[in-house]
DNA sequence: CATGAATGAGCGTTCATTCAT
DNA sequence: CATGAATGAACGCTCATTCAT
């Protein structure tokens, strides 16, 4: 049974999506040079054009690997959570437990490529709308299923809280992030956990 | 009573400034050349580097602009309202006024500038910071304001609802900027003033 | 009265032309590099972008120098020459004046061109093939003159004569090039000659 | 009586020399590119390189190869041409037969081959030549065999006439090619011709 | 002050070539 | 031999900045 030792190439593009990911997330598309990406990656820019077609499909690679380490934290903490009403607390809970991590990374990467992609990089900008798309359905999905079972009051606005979730998580960590000082996180955490709180079906 | 036309050079400085502060705006600092800046202004080179040190320079004062157009929107929203109440709900009833504009600009330039300048432009970075702070304390006084005037709950916690309330209005504005939906910002400005009302007094 | 002193930029621009023309004409287009143009000139590439769009633009005007340069020469020959008869046989007789300066420049521009442009190079293949005909029609015209005026045979093919006229004499620069050898470009201007003798009215 | 396949380093040396052989002749030397070639070779870089030194090498094998297409086919004609004057002529009409699959094919390689080598590329250069001093010499041949078969006038400069009929033969063909106009190798053709009946003892 | 021509370093990218597998 | 990943120099071009006029 042969173990799967992936080819030298893959291992090559990961190597250099892996460097490139926090490199983006901290200093943006227009701020990293192909000459970050030697430096980090101790490979030559030949290299990388032998395993990237440019730096935008580096950047596009780099970005989705920043997505799915996130997407897969949350997947587990959804996972793990058992009932309906302890995963939409996953979401709350989860940043708890990895904001310290979100923020030495560069801050959360969706929310900087939205801010840098909005008016400059079309392919940047729709992956993020597309992430924020994904995560605002998970929540509406899991509030209809809290109605449905019976342990979210029904006359809860799934959408419109689904989007106050994330723009109190999303806005808490930019501004941890650039004043350093985490209380503007933990505070829209607790925003979040209150506002979910408050869904309970009234007895 | 001082009126007088103001020099030249002050003019120029300042149609400098307030042409590159959209395009900093809009495309970020590493992403705006003195190009953009020559072609935006119709000025050669020669004259914007006659008026400002370097691009620092000019970006500091775009941004300083900028910060300046927000917050004299905002005093007067606060001046025209009556009581510390009102004063209060100046600001997400204030953001419900411009933030049309603020999308179009390119979106809140606090929270653009405090994405790409945390880790990589520590003037800017700072500059982000205090006004961040200025805002928080503007709003902590209100509230504490409020608590003396016996119009908000004296349990309230005036520096967590500040951060809450900061937290909503920036998350809700960049997250309708990258999607080129209204609700985020509107649920968000709702939450925020449902947030206030929360602080009222109890009878 | 001011002299006419032509603009340090003009002047510039003027220079990495004269200095370009030569290189291109030698080197070809894809093996000239914009290094190849700095050393020639003296000037940095910075220097040379700013007074020409891009490779693309100052190879145009480079050949267009030297198409000027080919045509400002038989212009003044053809002025020169009295007769019908005596401008017609103003081209081969040209050649004859300048063929070694053609063959220490490069060969002939517009051939080189025609040869490296047909299949790479739109722009300069058109700038060719308008050259080339514009040579053709002064050909085409002097023999219809010259048959007005009854010194031409009026059964001559005016159109057939110019086109192996200018066969021949293209046909032998080339040959005379690359063999280094003098007698091709002699020979094919002698058989341009008698050509022009045999087109005489006979009596 | 040998036949044999050839071995299989042997086809793909063919392969790649047949494949760059119309490339180098379109695009030249410096326009070229080893990617070129492994894109029509569908081969790697890895595979021309063991099979070639390098680009010279492959450019020298492909140019033979053109050389030897052209040869091959004048070989043909000139061994169906009877007598020695039918021989001469085979050249002119040899080219009436394949003047357009020569244009299709980019242009005649001996020709864009001298104009892109003589200043760049020394062996290219002097492959050129040879090519062009064999065909000049077989001309002269033919012209010698039919002084001394009294075909032709004895008063006939053979080694001029030969330059003549190549420079025709060479600036017809390419002028047909940068203009697109056939006619410029026809009239070239039929001057070619013409100049040969002329060589015919005078009765 | 303003101009515009110039600089030199750096950009993203492609080149011909090599070499362990 | 062939592969494909890697190299390092060079490519065309743009950058922020300077300075004589």
């Amino acid at each position: 049974m042969k173990s799967a030792i992936p080819p030298r190439s893959e291992r090559t593009r990961q190597l250099i999506i892996e460097s490139a990911a926090p490199i983006f997330n901290k200093k943006g598309y227009a701020g990293t040079s192909m000459s970050d990406l030697t430096t980090a990656t101790g490979l030559t820019k030949g290299s990388i054009y032998g395993n990237f077609k440019d730096k935008d499909d580096v950047a596009v690679h780099a970005f989705q690997h920043n997505i799915d380490l996130i997407f897969d934290f949350f997947s587990k903490e959804l996972k793990a959570a058992g009932s309906t009403w302890d995963k939409l607390l996953a979401y709350p809970r989860g940043f708890r437990k990895i904001y310290r991590m979100i923020l030495s990374y560069g801050g959360c990467p969706i929310l900087n490529t939205a801010v840098e992609a909005d008016d400059t990089h079309a392919v940047l900008r729709k992956m993020a709308v597309d992430v924020l798309a994904k995560w605002k359905n998970s929540i509406i999905s899991l509030i209809t299923d809290g109605i449905d079972e019976g342990v979210i009051d029904p006359a809860t606005d799934a959408a419109k809280s689904a989007e106050i979730l994330i723009a109190l998580m999303e806005g808490g960590s930019v501004l941890s992030k650039v004043t350093g000082e985490e209380s503007y996180m933990l505070n829209a955490i607790d925003m979040a956990e209150e506002k979910i709180t408050d869904m309970q079906r009234p007895t």
